[in-house]
DNA sequence: GGGTCAACCAAGCAAGCGCTAGTGTAAACG
DNA sequence: CGTTTACACTAGCGCTTGCTTGGTTGACCC
């Protein structure tokens, strides 16, 4: 057995696994593939992750920590009204959408894949990522910015965010700043 | 090689297989776990469908035809201005929920796994279906009940309203017809 | 009562899978 | 210098995969 480190090497790695991972989905990614990707054989793979699903951890881990990194960076850079911190979370997310776009679709899509113990691990990471929208958005509902059922407006609201990475392409005419301003107007009430 | 029709047979094995491939992922799903969960061996499972990418496409295409027939059926049986309209679109989408959710949680996660000819078919479909939504947006923006870019507000519905396949549970205390009305207080402007 | 046909089974093939074992090598270290 | 460490290689084991083949069964039909 050897290291589990988070070297470099590992990371730019990772990287090039996502990428694999996003095109083929990870069942129908084999090692072989992942190897030749990386420019190496197949058995050298294991020297860097203990087995394939240790693989899809890192990547999803890798994701989600920058997801959540730039959210809190974006929340202490921005004015304190309700509606300034609603429209920095919602950037900052969609931000992460041009550096981080692959490793959030294995996350979206073979979430199921981890084993129970990275599951849990990630779990927790992913909690806390939601944890920063539910504040804000209490914050918007307490102010009266939107209206509605708090369980209820978090997961429609997570659920049009976390869609876009079905559709939007950074690189296309309209900024993450500009989604982010139309959705607010969308589900906030003009009149105070 | 046998038959491809829409036996009530076929349809049942269709149903079971969705309940698999939701539980386990299709690439995780082998031939011979279906056979079991069918009550058959596995090399009988050929005499329904040509290969297993079949099951995939039959499984999805069972769901989307439902959920396209209880829209239209919903738009046809509701008052004609644009809420109720919305409204209608919004329960009949949760409701297909009770009875086809297997089906829809394989078509959000397994549709990358279809062939192109299967994918190129039931794209059709789909599209059949969110042509009808953005028909019911288009007229809720012309009443001015929505504001916002089309094709945005469209995205973002549809996210929110898909994502529910996620954490939406219609055994729950919650009924279509809350969540609806929840989700379109959202997104409408009281306001005339 | 011979023929048809959908439905199923037993057996197995060829290919591919994740992963391991054992070895080589070049740089870094004391 | 000898030893360690990180990284890579070759070779292949044991198993599972999707799918095929050839044959059996029982219900129905004229």
């Amino acid at each position: 057995m050897n290291v589990m480190n988070d070297s470099p090497r590992r990371k730019e790695l990772t990287r090039q696994a996502a990428q694999l991972f996003v095109q083929e989905g990870f069942d129908r990614t084999t090692v072989r593939m992942l190897a030749q990707e990386m420019g190496i054989k197949s058995g050298s793979l294991f020297h860097h992750f203990r087995d394939k699903q240790e693989i899809l951890a890192a990547v999803i881990e890798e994701g989600t920590q920058n997801a959540l990194m730039i959210a809190r960076d974006a929340l202490d850079n921005c004015d304190s009204n309700p509606e300034a911190r609603l429209h920095a979370m919602a950037r900052a997310h969609l931000e992460t959408l041009l550096t981080d776009r692959n490793a959030h679709v294995v996350a979206l899509y073979e979430w199921r894949r981890l084993d129970p113990e990275a599951r849990d691990h990630l779990g927790h990471l992913r909690d806390a990522y939601e944890t920063l929208w539910e504040e804000v958005l209490d914050e918007a509902l307490a102010a009266d910015l939107i209206r509605g059922d708090r369980f209820l407006v978090s997961r429609f609201v997570m659920g049009a965010l976390n869609w876009t990475v079905r559709w939007y392409d950074p690189r296309g005419e309209r900024s993450p700043e500009d989604l982010a301003r139309e959705l607010i107007a969308m589900i906030t009430h003009p009149a105070r």
